[in-house]
DNA sequence: TTTATTCCCGATCAAAATACTCGGGAATCT
DNA sequence: AGATTCCCGAGTATTTTGATCGGGAATAAA
């Protein structure tokens, strides 16, 4: 289990296409739109969802992606594994090793931390379904329109100018953005 | 909290200095040795658990580090948080807006999923203490011996050859490690 | 007092990973 | 046919990582 931004991408573009896919298919350019996710990233992201059977797609007119299975029975942790790939197997095969071979004494000292870590993440993640997380935002208030809007293949998502002058003085702005979750960093919160 | 084997190679050098400083102050040239870390490396990742009141330095001959207070008072998460700092507020300071300004409805739609996923993580890593890990260590056999070993600072660890041959067809070896663990990769089991 | 040892620190670097873009193509509907 | 949508691989920019270098300052021992 990793976590990247990637992740969370996928989980809010997943939640949008739970929230909408009654209405059939949903297609990545409105979710582009309404999420502020780059068309072309959706699609590396839906390609993998698909290739783990999370999501079905339907080309042409009309077409966009569904749930493979339902909400209820999507877990976060599936959605996650799925974009951020791989999670194969252990460097150290689960039997040691980790380290150099000399010195015996260094091997994996803290191999079961990690492992345990892990376990917790994901025993987490799976408990939370995306169905769960659908009903959270309904209960927000969220109204769901099925407008399919305009279309014209926009990749740049960062076409809006930095509404006036946003920092007074242009070197307090922290280059880094600050982070304090397990992510890496980047856009989204 | 954020994941990264910065943070691992912190955790392992803790423990290798909780195992031995009952001898006294221990060296990073040392540790770096006996964990292959390099030296430079170890004195950043050092330089911050010392600001974070983690660890104690005592400069000159017989110098060297030791832990700031008991190791059973030393929670894993202290030391990743000391390391892979900023572990500063949230982008949307907990009161949402993680999004863009104007479509409210989609404004941190997962905010709780990962601040959740966070304290589980932090919950966890708080339990296991150093001393904890040591002991795991102790009851592995481990001899701890104080050599202090011939000096001469070496930067470079990698100054030995690979083995033999390791892998025997040229483009079978995976460039990319294989990974699986919550953290990002690069080495260290 | 000199020298060796150790921490200290900032600047810099290469490599890798990440987030994102681009350009074309193929299926499908109207 | 033509528009719409998925599909995909290749390529780019930026960030992060882990490492390197070069100097400096405190301390202990010779």
């Amino acid at each position: 289990m990793r976590l990247t931004t990637k992740g969370r991408f996928a989980v809010t573009a997943m939640i949008d296409l739970a929230l909408r896919e009654t209405h059939g298919p949903v297609t990545l350019a409105g979710i582009s739109q309404r999420q502020k996710i780059s068309l072309s990233y959706l699609e590396q992201l839906f390609g993998k969802l698909r290739r783990f059977n999370i999501v079905e797609s339907t080309r042409g007119p009309g077409g966009g992606y569904t749930l493979a299975r339902k909400a209820e029975e999507i877990s976060v942790a599936d959605i996650i594994v799925a974009v951020d790939e791989p999670l194969d197997a252990t460097q150290c095969g689960g039997k040691g090793n980790c380290h150099s071979e000399e010195d015996a004494h260094s091997r994996c000292m803290t191999h079961d931390l990690w492992t345990n870590l892990n376990a917790k993440m994901v025993e987490y993640l799976d408990s939370v379904s995306l169905r769960d997380l659908a009903k959270q935002q309904e209960g927000r208030g969220v109204v769901i329109q099925d407008l399919r809007e305009k279309k014209v293949r926009v990749d740049s998502i960062k076409t809006k100018k930095p509404a006036t002058v946003a920092a007074t003085k242009k070197d307090e702005v922290p280059k880094r953005p600050l982070i304090n979750s397990v992510f890496n960093l980047a856009r989204q919160g």
